[in-house]
DNA sequence: ATAAAATTTTAGGTAAAGCTAAAAATAATA
DNA sequence: TATTATTTTTAGCTTTACCTAAAATTTTAT
């Protein structure tokens, strides 16, 4: 398995929890940032070794053997996170792009201890769940903060855009995981929200509220 | 970098050690189980980026600049080496293997804020000494076990080979970093040494003695 | 329903890092 | 020193994972 096969099984498996009937081309061509041609050719080779479902002009599915196997590079990349974060003190903004080449290291023993050192994580430090060795991952029903009733408390358990850019922007606003939310008022013009965050209103927009989870 | 190129740059520098004024193109193509005329197009590109100084037919040394890039990859293998021992719980035969993987991640930071976690270790699990944050080694004299002299106290300090069979075999015989040694007899026909090590009278071959560095 | 637009695939090509086989240079030996 | 042996390099080929441009298919819109 090289890494090029491995990041276009995360990204399908990315892209199947939004479109689980199929994936198309051009969506795995963005995120990976190549051409659909290659793409093409890519799903003919993931295709051959049985780990996608793979029909011309069909778009694309994880198999069950491609699933887990998607399942397992998640895994290393959340748990890498956390360890990053934790034990090495690097801010949450920070360690996406180094996991991104940490989820290639092969060793199934070295992921299990790394686990167990960490005391086996649910969550990455941007609030995903971490699937375990067998590839089950807890699922939370979160919602989104700019879909959330008014005057009910909620907690902040995730992020959706984890880019560095709103991650930093979230650290500048002092908004984390945990902090309590409680929204005041929805400008309905353009759905801007008055938030009661840790007990300090601001106004936040939608475009931020879209992508905070909230439980 | 690329992967490939920071591997011939390692084996380079490790053979430098022993050959100073040039490496032997077969000798790299040996160490990395490849070709001659593999190498020969490698040295090439590591010469035009300024990283070896390569006359053709007379062997290959590495720049100021190629030392350092080299000195840079052996300090990760070896952080990753005292992380795996120290805080994942793996024994000293099965980390090598892992570490040739994690010492191609590219992160300065990453690497610096590992060995703060680590406190700043000056030797991996096999003795080797861990170049700094600018490339400086610790070099401590030892000796070789089969050059020492009898009836003095040693203590082991390293092994020259780090292979999973040699490790066990001295697991087995319950000699570690530490043991303390006191060569008895020497036999002059085979050059088998009658040793005490922590106490206790075992025979070793000159084969074992010639990988064990004391002190 | 058919034409236009968008998506996807095919065909053929490139760069990196390997390979084999033959040629060239160096080293060893008679 | 001449010849043989060894080492190293060159030349040309393969595979992986990309690419562009053109063809095929599907989707959208008139």
């Amino acid at each position: 398995m090289t890494i090029s096969e491995e990041n276009y099984l995360k990204v399908i498996y990315h892209l199947s929890l939004v479109s689980p009937k199929g994936v198309n081309t051009n969506a795995i061509a963005g995120m990976l940032d190549t051409k659909a041609s290659s793409v093409t050719d890519m799903l003919k080779k993931l295709a051959e070794k049985g780990l996608v479902a793979y029909k011309k002009y069909q778009g694309v599915t994880l198999t069950e053997n491609g699933t887990l196997t998607a399942k397992m590079i998640v895994r290393k990349h959340r748990l890498w996170e956390v360890f990053l974060v934790e034990k090495l003190n690097f801010s949450w903004d920070e360690v996406h792009e180094i996991a991104e080449e940490l989820e290639h290291i092969k060793s199934e023993k070295l992921i299990n201890k790394l686990d167990s050192f960490l005391n086996f994580p649910a969550f990455d430090p941007h609030g995903d769940p971490i699937p375990n060795e067998k590839g089950e991952i807890i699922k939370l029903q979160k919602q989104l903060l700019s879909d959330v009733e008014l005057n009910v408390s909620y907690k902040c358990v995730g992020v959706k855009d984890s880019s560095p850019e709103f991650l930093q922007y979230l650290d500048k606003q002092q908004i984390a995981l945990g902090s309590t939310f409680k929204v005041i008022e929805k400008e309905s013009f353009d759905d801007t929200l008055l938030v009661d965050i840790n007990n300090n209103k601001i106004t936040i927009s939608n475009k931020i509220a879209s992508n905070l989870y909230v439980q």
